[in-house]
RNA sequence: GGGGAAAUGGCGGAAUUGGCAGACGCGCAUGACUUAGGAUCAUGUCUCUUACGAGGUGAGAGUUCGAGUCUCUCUUUCCCCACCA
């Protein structure tokens, strides 16, 4: 190394990072506005909950989303990509209750700290239109949102089952819940009907179905589509012996005659009604317990389904038969009408119920083909015919759900023209449950009169503000507890009482990108000005996790916005500028959609294992013997290295991986053995019973979420602070499948810091030779159209680390020619500046401040992305790969532009061609190949079919 | 229980439409340079085989000239399930 080059300036981060940070923000390089010459491209990534620290999880999900945003940007969109805070909830009240700090103070502390950690990306947030859901100018029109819904029909009060702690007098929220108990205090919880407010959420059950409009990754359309769990089927209304009448739904009304009982929800109105005197006792016990579990608990096979007769009967209207009437927690109140009637012949729960308690068990499907086992052993659900039906016997059930099964329709006629029952759709999609029994989120803007009677607030007394003068203690609602809040006065200077319930969070994340747009207006909740240009989201990117709630939410939003005329302004001013606005009455608020995976912990080491058995081979043993060693057992495993040193036929070491019952150890040593474990091997694993298998060693290996409570936190400022945002983006996008997620690893990351520093390097040392190597020149150019268009469409897709790798693979080229001394001056310039154009959406600080030493113009972030040229790109040669069967036996370097019948020959010429036909002739050639762009062919092979 | 996803070298991952499996990195090995190296550079690195070759994408079957990719069965792991956000 010269002394010229030891004295050059090295790149250093940490020296440049936040100077453009700065710059960035003062010359507003990244403010949106709006521009109807240009196209544009609205940008979001949902925002965070300021839980207090800014970490991995955010890293990984921001950075690439600006990744994206900023590449749109550089091929001439006007890019919106804000920024804001989700700011109600739980965690607020926790530390309050823990730590004595009130909501709102922690809340703001939070996002001050956050704001400052969110700049640290280096990412393109226009900050002017910050967003927080837990400011009154917010909260204002949430509530807004709620009146109009409630006086659009949209808003009702219904009854709904909450986890109530009678201890805290509080509700609690699933995941405070743990065993049926409060996980501070430890008291029993119990589930407790409550009047509460709800949007109808399944009004647009049907539309929300249709994604048609949407570019949404399959498996949320799919998760979605079961979320809403459109069923087709019957209400029968049945009558109790008193003359009660009830309804049930079902899907198989063809199966009407095999019912032999009827099962109600423990919470049932009907079951005060049905019981007899002498089933009182265990009627009352069983609610006591079903009042214990969770809907969710109480849907799980893991537990028996259990049951209580009342006592009482129903008249079945299709055959006046008497069955008994039965209460079991596995039918939920709050699906279909909390009854159902069972089927035990052709329905899987109701069967093993029927056989617990001993309940007739009556077929009236039958099999048309094939032998099938009785129905009293097996429960059968195909297609067949009706029998035991009456005049039905006969009618063929094909097996189909709806008007589809002739049985089905043919049912639900009669049951109309009996009027008995009647087709019916039911969801499983429940109403939108939106009262929260808390503090800390926004008031549901409501009031009650002396009658009785309940009325939204006033317009001009928006926003019901949130009382801060108050004792969060855990126990109790604040709110029912704070007199000068409850008590107020109505328009009319009557006096009404405040509604204490608070919104669901969701409901504020429900409409936040519509506040981005005009975040400080005080007339309307968004500028019809700014929508019309900027509406719909074009990309939404977030965590999977939010695939029905969030997002169905969002959608319910946008369709009943649309619904209420709240984009007729909007659409209005489309018009006028000739914008299509059918994308807005599609009432979809996120065209596209992508979801990144979850960054999971540093893999953690593994315990150690002792494998005693016999070696098969020099780097594997079969065992027949496997113990765990726990880390603190230190004296176990010099017990093991002794029974090593005695044995020889003993593997000590951590597992590395496990495949069925091959385990990958790793010795201490370094060394990695296979281990095979047979069945017949003895597992010992403390802590778990025996016989243990080798399944349970997975235990011994897991990467776990990251979380403080397991130790395995990466903090991303220091991060930073370490190797500056650039590298620390630059990792994300480049060491993970971003859709996936995965462990964090920091051992991986020195790649991309040798990356930068390699680019730092070419960028900041030019070469001296006015001419260059003209083929050497012609390969850089090529190269450098290549990657043009290869990070291009790889952006396109989210593929972040392949556009990184191609990325890295130019500039391991580039290098090499420089090195040897190929490339001009001139070459070298025009290949530096395209690769730093590349670079700039992933690294934007390392790519402005090389851009600015090369002399170039500021910003590289208001410059075009490189224009590809296919021409350039073109290859002059091929590789030719022979193939025999499928499999490659030869290559050959061909013209790019060789012929098909010229391939062939070449391929059945090779010398592997001839060895492997051996003179015979081949059963036939094929010939693989498409034409690129530039009508060269790309990867043409010759496969010889023998 | 219901729903969704995933499984590829020692590790992260790549393979765009069914067409050269392992790109790009990490780690490791050997060498060079160095007072030094957790810097840098060079070379190598799926497995088996002395070689010729053969095999190989969680397991098993199938479709195909050709399967990591499509179909079926199975195993394992992760995520969501309505008051966490």
């Amino acid at each position: 190394m010269t002394d010229d080059k030891r004295d050059k300036v090295k790149y250093q981060p940490s020296a440049i990072e936040a100077k453009w940070q700065q710059k960035w923000e003062t010359d507003g390089v990244y403010r949106a506005k709006v521009d109807w010459n240009k196209p544009k491209h609205y940008a979001v990534t949902m925002l965070p909950y300021p839980s207090g620290d800014l970490h991995m999880g955010h890293w990984f999900a921001m950075p690439p989303s600006d990744t994206r945003a900023r590449y749109m940007r550089m091929k001439g969109y006007n890019v919106l990509f804000p920024m804001g805070f989700d700011a109600f909830g739980l965690p607020a009240e926790n530390a309050a209750i823990s730590r004595g700090i009130h909501p709102a103070t922690w809340t703001y502390a939070n996002m001050e700290r956050m704001r400052v950690q969110l700049r640290t990306m280096g990412a393109m947030f226009d900050w002017e239109r910050e967003t927080v859901s837990c400011e009154p100018a917010y909260y204002r029109w949430t509530q807004w949102f709620f009146k109009k819904f409630y006086q659009a029909g949209l808003a009702f009060h219904g009854e709904a089952l909450v986890n109530w702690s009678p201890t805290l007098q509080t509700v609690l929220a699933n995941e405070q819940v743990i065993d049926g108990k409060d996980e501070r205090t430890g008291q029993p919880v119990i589930q407790k009907m409550m009047t509460q407010w709800f949007f109808k959420y399944t009004r647009y059950a049907d539309e929300l179905l249709d994604f048609r409009s949407l570019d949404w990754p399959e498996p949320v359309r799919i998760m979605q589509t079961n979320w809403i769990g459109r069923s087709e089927g019957a209400r029968v209304t049945f009558t109790t012996e008193s003359g009660e009448a009830f309804e049930i739904f079902t899907t198989r009304p063809d199966t009407l005659w095999g019912a032999t009982f009827m099962v109600v929800a423990p919470e049932h109105p009907l079951v005060k009604k049905v019981t007899t005197p002498a089933q009182q006792s265990a009627v009352d016990a069983y609610i006591v317990v079903a009042a214990s579990a969770t809907e969710i608990e109480r849907q799980s096979d893991d537990r028996e389904k259990t049951g209580v007769f009342t006592g009482g009967y129903a008249i079945n209207p299709v055959n006046n038969e008497r069955v008994p009437i039965w209460i079991a927690d596995y039918v939920l109140i709050t699906y279909g009408t909390g009854a159902i009637m069972a089927v035990p012949a052709h329905d899987g729960r109701d069967h093993s119920f029927a056989l617990k308690y001993g309940i007739t068990i009556r077929e009236v499907i039958r099999p048309t083909d094939g032998e099938t086992a009785p129905v009293s052993e097996t429960p059968y659900a195909g297609a067949g015919v009706m029998v035991n039906s009456d005049h039905f016997d006969g009618t063929p059930s094909n097996g189909e759900k709806g008007r589809k099964n002739p049985a089905i329709s043919a049912v639900i006629d009669w049951l109309v023209e009996k009027s008995v029952g009647k087709e019916a759709i039911n969801y499983r999609l429940r109403d939108w449950l939106i009262s929260r029994q808390r503090y800390w989120g926004s008031p549901i803007p409501m009031v009650y009169s002396a009658d009785g009677s309940v009325k939204p607030v006033a317009d001009d007394v928006l926003p019901v503000e949130l009382p801060l003068d108050v004792q969060i203690t855990g126990v109790g609602n604040p709110l029912s507890n704070h007199p000068s809040f409850i008590d107020a006065t109505d328009e009319n200077g009557n006096p009404v009482r405040r509604e204490t319930d608070t919104m669901d969070t969701f409901m504020c994340s429900s409409w936040y990108f519509y506040r981005y747009l005009s975040p400080h207006l005080t007339t309307k909740p968004f500028d019809p000005e700014e929508a019309a240009y900027w509406l719909p989201v074009d990309t939404y990117t977030g965590g999977a996790e939010h695939s029905t709630m969030h997002l169905l939410y969002a959608r319910w939003f946008a369709k009943s916005m649309r619904d209420l005329g709240m984009f007729d302004e909007t659409i209005a001013i489309m018009k006028q500028h000739g914008r299509d606005s059918d994308v807005l009455m599609k009432g979809e608020p996120f065209l596209q959609l992508r979801n990144q995976g979850q960054m999971l912990g540093e893999e953690r080491h593994g315990d150690q294992i002792i494998a005693i058995g016999e070696y098969d081979s020099d780097t594997k043993l079969i065992a027949h013997t496997v113990g765990v060693i726990p880390k603190e057992g230190d004296q176990k495993m010099a017990t093991g290295e002794q029974i090593a040193a005695r044995t020889g036929a003993v593997v000590l070491g951590e597992i590395m991986k496990r495949t069925e019952n091959i385990l990958t150890v790793q010795d201490q040593a370094g060394r990695v053995w296979t281990v095979e474990v047979p069945e017949t091997a003895q597992v010992t694993i403390p802590g778990i019973p025996a016989p243990n298998t080798v399944n349970q060693l997975k235990h011994h290996l897991e990467i776990q979420r990251m979380s403080k409570s397991k130790g395995n936190v990466v903090n991303p400022d220091d991060l930073v602070k370490q190797y500056g945002a650039d590298t620390v983006r630059a990792y994300i996008l480049f060491g993970f499948d971003w859709a996936k997620g995965g462990p964090w690893n920091s051992q991986n990351i020195q790649g991309v810091v040798r990356w930068l520093n390699d680019v730092w390097e070419l960028v900041t040392t030019p070469p001296d030779n006015e001419t260059g190597d003209p083929s050497a020149e012609r390969a850089a150019e090529r190269s450098v159209h290549q990657t043009i268009k290869g990070v291009a469409d790889r952006l396109e897709d989210f593929n972040f680390n392949k556009a990184v790798s191609e990325l890295m693979a130019l500039k391991n080229e580039l290098r090499v020619h420089i090195r040897e001394g190929k490339l001009s001056r001139a070459a070298w310039h025009e290949s530096m500046k395209a690769m730093l154009l590349m670079m700039a959406p992933f690294t934007p600080h390392i790519a402005e401040e090389l851009w600015e030493r090369m002399g170039q113009p500021f910003s590289i972030h208001q410059q075009a992305y490189p224009v590809y040229d296919a021409a350039k790109a073109a290859d002059d040669v091929t590789t030719l790969v022979v193939m025999k069967n499928g499999k490659p036996i030869d290559r050959i370097e061909v013209p790019a532009t060789i012929s098909e019948d010229d391939a062939k020959a070449l391929a059945l010429a090779s010398p592997a061609a001839q060895r492997v036909l051996n003179g015979s002739a081949p059963k036939r050639i094929i010939f693989i190949g498409t034409r690129g762009e530039t009508g060269v062919l790309v990867e043409p092979k010759v496969n010889i079919v023998m």
